[in-house]
DNA sequence: CCAGACGTTGTT
DNA sequence: GTCTGG
DNA sequence: CCAGACGTTGTT
DNA sequence: GTCTGG
C-alpha cells in the first residue's frame, strides 16, 4: 500500500497550497543528494518529493537558522537506515517506503526515529492503489475532498477566480488542489562522502470501512492543520502523536488508466478518470447506454460501482457504497 | 559472549 | 548503531 | 507501487 | 522467484 503517488505542484505552489490549509511553510532546498524534486504524475519510491518538517527540528539537525515554524524539504521516498554504510542511499536493500503503525514502536529501524521525534508530513496530489480482483489489477487514484470547481486531474480548473486586477506583488490566495497530507517519519543520513541525504517513509494502517473494498491497507492521512501541527511537534510523545492515526479517513477516488502501471509514463493521463473499455458497450446495449448517461451526471465517487454494476445488476453492495456523509472522525485507541 | 538482523507488500 | 537469538 | 531483468565473451 | 530501476 502506498507505493505510488502523483505530486504535480512546483515549490511555490506547494507553499501556497499548504498556507491555504493553514500551515505556513517555506521551501528549504531545491536539491537532496544531487537529486532535485520535479513535479511528477507518477512518483515512485526512491524519487524525491516535498515533505513538511518542524523548522526548529531542522535547525537542531543542521546548525542552520530557520525562521519558519514549518519547512518543506524534498526527500527521497524510502527511509535510509541510520546504520547503512554504503554510499548509494537508494540501494540500502530494505523496503522502507511504508512503516506499519501497528509495530512502529517495536521495530528497531523505526522506533529510534520515532523516539527522536522525526515525524514529517508527506505532500502529494494523491496516491495510486491497485485493486486486485480475480487476479486482475485495476488502478485507482485517491485524494482529498476538493472544493466545488477543482478537478484534481485538470490544472486549468484550479484558477477560475483568478484576479488580474491585483497589485503587482500581491499574491492571490491558492484556489487549486487541496493536497493530501500523509503522516511519515524522516531521517537525515550522512553518506561516507559527508553528504546530507534526507529520506522518508509513509505510515500505513489497516483500512477502514469506507476504503477496504479497494484495499486492506491505507496510508495514515492527516485531515487538517491541527492534526498536521500535532504530528509535527517533536515535544509530543510518540504514543500521544499516534492517537492521530485514523484508519478510515475521508477520501475521494476514481479509476484511472493502466498507463499508470509503468512509472515511465508521466502525464496527466495517469490520474485522469478512466472508464474501462467494454466490448458490450455502445448504442446497441441499453443497460450500458443507461449507465453511461448516469456516469455523465453522477459524482466521480460513484465511478467504482459502474464497471461491475453492469455485469451483476444492482445488487446491494455495502462494501462498494460510498458513505460521503461520514460525519465523525474515527480514531484508533 | 558473538552473529546477524534491522522492512513492507501480498498471496497461498 | 542497537537489539535479538543462540 | 509495477515493469523488467535475470549473462558472458570478445570486438569495434 | 527475486532483485533492481523508475
Amino acid at each position: 500500500m502506498c507505493g505510488r503517488t502523483a505530486c504535480t505542484l512546483g515549490p511555490e505552489e506547494w507553499c501556497a497550497a499548504c498556507q491555504k490549509e493553514g500551515v505556513d511553510v517555506a521551501w528549504r532546498d531545491a536539491s537532496n543528494s544531487k537529486q532535485i524534486y520535479s513535479p511528477n504524475y507518477n512518483l515512485t519510491p526512491t524519487m524525491n518529493s516535498p515533505v513538511i518538517v518542524n523548522g526548529a527540528l531542522i535547525q537542531s539537525m543542521t546548525d542552520e537558522k530557520q525562521f519558519m515554524d514549518y519547512v518543506i524539504q524534498p526527500m527521497m521516498w524510502n527511509l535510509v537506515p541510520h546504520f547503512y554504510k554504503g554510499s548509494t542511499p537508494k540501494n540500502h536493500g530494505y523496503k522502507t517506503n511504508n512503516a506499519r503503525v501497528e509495530s512502529i514502536l517495536e521495530k528497531p529501524m523505526f522506533s529510534q526515529v520515532m523516539k527522536k521525534g522525526q515525524r514529517c508530513v508527506v505532500l502529494c496530489d494523491g496516491f495510486y492503489e491497485w485493486q486486485t480482483k480475480n487476479g486482475n489489477k485495476t488502478p485507482y487514484f485517491i485524494y482529498s475532498p476538493q472544493p466545488e470547481n477543482v478537478k484534481v486531474w485538470d490544472h486549468t480548473s484550479w484558477g477560475l477566480a483568478e484576479d488580474h486586477s491585483t497589485e503587482p506583488g500581491v499574491k492571490t490566495p491558492w484556489q487549486g488542489l487541496r493536497p493530501l497530507m500523509l503522516a511519515g517519519l524522516f531521517s537525515c543520513w550522512h553518506s561516507p562522502e559527508g553528504e546530507e541525504v534526507w529520506s522518508y517513509t509513509v505510515l500505513t494502517t489497516e483500512a477502514g470501512k469506507s476504503f477496504n473494498w479497494l484495499h486492506h491497507r491505507v496510508p495514515v492521512v492527516l485531515p487538517d492543520s491541527d492534526s498536521v501541527k500535532t504530528w509535527l511537534d517533536p515535544s509530543i510523545e510518540p504514543a500521544i502523536a499516534l492517537k492521530l492515526v485514523c484508519s478510515d479517513p475521508v477520501l475521494k477516488w476514481h479509476k484511472v488508466s493502466s498507463l499508470v502501471n509503468n512509472s515511465r509514463n508521466n502525464s496527466k493521463q495517469c490520474l485522469a478518470p478512466f472508464e474501462q473499455k467494454n466490448s458490450s458497450s455502445g448504442p446497441g446495449n441499453p443497460i450500458m447506454a443507461l449507465w453511461l448517461k448516469k456516469a455523465a451526471t453522477t459524482t466521480s465517487q460513484g465511478d467504482e460501482l459502474q464497471g461491475s454494476a453492469a455485469k451483476r445488476e444492482a445488487r446491494s453492495d455495502d462494501d462498494e457504497v460510498e458513505d460521503t456523509s461520514q460525519s465523525e472522525k474515527k480514531f484508533k485507541t
